[in-house]
RNA sequence: CGGGGUGUAGCGUAGCCCGGUCAUCGCGCCUGCUUUGGGAGCAGGAGGUCGCAGGUUCGAAUCCUGCCACCCCGACCA
């Protein structure tokens, strides 16, 4: 039937379309290359933010929020921070609209109206905030600051992709302001490890914990830190960042503090984000040809449960059960809805929660009344089990974590099967054809070489993995020395 | 910004080369009956400035010109 998705084999990409808008995620709106993200999708994306939100409170973090407009003096004043995004830029030029004198009907931007310091609509809000930060710190006492916002943010990109890729999205954007090195130097490392334990832990996705090298770093960064996935095309994704800024900000923004010692130094800096993007990681680890596969941490719904029914007073009967199995999973605080709507058949709400992921489905038909059991079905494996009415909250109870860890495991071998250890270009190239996934490989630390073999193959350098044993080697490409191995991929 | 392509109902489309009952089909929507253990069936119905503006012609979705929008491939990218 026409109703089915696209294969994943046969064209990932028209897959993952049509998942994002059948499983009712999200819409390409009217705005161009911006998202309408529908009811299930943003409840998708709140569970997530109440689980990252915990953790950074969890580490000393508070959420403030600072303004979507920045002038344009303060955006250039980090200049490589500038010069990084100067090329996506939405900019604010004016301040009011008029009737257009040629056009009834319609309106024009008034030319009279023009702003002497034009506004750009924040891409990441670094600017803004330190030069907010300048106003708040003269000591050491005044240190730290650990703050986050959730916010928006505008990219213009020239391609865009739901979830992937918009021109605006949701996101967190920690920024921190540190005495010392060291300590910016940890919070940069500590956010890394809360977004692999958030990302892994809770969204089923295993990830990579690395560097970036110096040309895939965050503008304006001394060090950037991130998180790298794999999705089922063989394709890396970028799932996280946290940068080490250094005194680059402090110094383009002139914020120093007075020391113990009395002695004035610029202030140490951070900042790290995750995004919406997170959304469409989980799609592309976890979906399968009949839709999503959402781990029970995340899922709005883990648990439905679909009557059958021929008559009304089957559907009575069986209501009972359905409501009362209901309130008992409700109170083992499991999310659960029993969708009693006659107008759609049994059939087609299973595909439609399969489409959309849900976790485990309870069916309870006439057949079931007469036994006293329920069908359960799982989503991740697609198995199904019967079991004994007065047995159900237990085995759900016991199963939701169970396909947590089970949906990591899987995903988890899936990655590890992708990594693949190389020695010489020719390999290289050919496995980047025809498996994909993250090659191993030495490198001799030069963005030339990166350069070339990014031109040549489409392949990035996604980092440098942190927790590698460090061994001596050549570089595939140029043949000069190596201190390490760093993981190659063609990413999203 | 360079190269290619597409605009027809809410969505997906046929028709365009070769002007003339061509506005096609599927999904969805509405009404009714029968259904309901894997995307229901039948019958009836509503819904269209054929992207916009000109031009050619007796006649334009179809040909010509201009504009607009979107998509794909490159450079960029959480």
């Amino acid at each position: 039937m026409a109703k089915k998705l696209t294969k994943q084999s046969e064209d990932y990409s028209k897959w993952y379309n049509e998942l994002v808008i059948k499983a009712d995620l999200a819409e390409n709106a009217a705005v161009r290359g911006c998202m309408v993200i529908k009811p299930y999708g943003y409840s998708i994306w709140e569970k997530m933010q109440a689980e990252l939100d915990k953790m950074f409170k969890e580490t000393g973090h508070e959420n403030a929020y600072f303004p979507l407009f920045v002038p344009k003096n303060l955006f250039e004043a980090e200049e490589k921070n500038a010069e990084g995004f100067a090329k996506e830029c939405a900019i604010v030029t004016h301040y009011r609209l008029k009737n257009d004198p040629d056009k009834p009907g319609k309106l024009m931007v008034d030319p009279n109206a023009k702003l002497e310091e034009e506004l750009v609509v924040r891409p990441t809000s670094e600017a803004i905030i330190w030069n907010t930060y300048k106003n708040w710190i003269q000591s050491y006492r005044d240190l730290p600051i650990l703050l986050n916002q959730w916010a928006n943010v505008v990219r213009w990109e020239m391609r865009t992709r739901l979830f992937l890729r918009t021109a605006e999205f949701l996101w967190q954007e920690g920024h921190t302001a540190h005495a010392t090195k060291e300590e910016a130097l940890q919070e940069t490392v500590m956010i890394n490890k809360i977004y692999a334990q958030f990302v892994e832990d809770f969204m089923a996705i295993p990830v990579i914990q690395g560097t970036k090298t110096a040309s895939e770093r965050f503008a304006g960064a001394i060090e950037t830190y991130c998180i790298e996935a794999l999705m089922k095309d063989g394709k890396a994704l970028q799932a996280g960042t946290s940068h080490f800024l250094g005194q680059n900000f402090a110094k383009a923004f002139d914020v120093k503090f007075a020391t113990k010692e009395g002695k004035n130094e610029y202030v140490w800096a951070s900042s790290w984000g995750v995004s919406t993007r997170l959304v469409g990681a989980l799609i592309m680890t976890h979906g399968d040809d009949n839709g999503l596969v959402i781990p029970p941490k995340l899922a709005p719904i883990q648990v439905i449960i679909v009557p059958i029914f021929k008559n009304k007073e089957q559907q009575q009967i069986i209501s009972q059960v359905a409501e009362k199995l209901q309130n008992e999973l409700r109170q083992h605080n499991i999310r659960v809805k029993f969708d009693n709507r006659e107008n759609q058949t049994p059939g087609f709400k299973f595909n439609d929660y399969e489409l959309k992921g849900v976790p485990l489905r309870i069916a309870i038909g006439p057949k079931d009344i007469e036994k006293g059991s329920v069908e359960i079905a799982r989503r991740d494996t697609l198995e199904k089990s019967f079991v004994a009415q007065d047995g159900v909250i237990q085995w759900v109870v016991d199963m939701l974590p169970r396909i947590q860890s089970e949906m990591f495991e899987k995903a988890k071998k899936m990655r590890d099967e992708h990594i693949t250890t190389v020695d010489d270009y020719v390999s290289f190239k050919n496995l980047l054809e025809e498996k994909g996934g993250f090659i191993s490989a030495h490198w001799d630390g030069t963005a030339e070489t990166e350069e070339k073999i990014k031109n040549e193959t489409k392949a990035t350098i996604r980092c440098i993995p942190i927790e590698q044993s460090k061994e001596e080697g050549v570089c595939i490409y140029s043949g000069r020395p190596s201190r390490q191995r760093v993981l190659f991929a063609k990413a999203y």
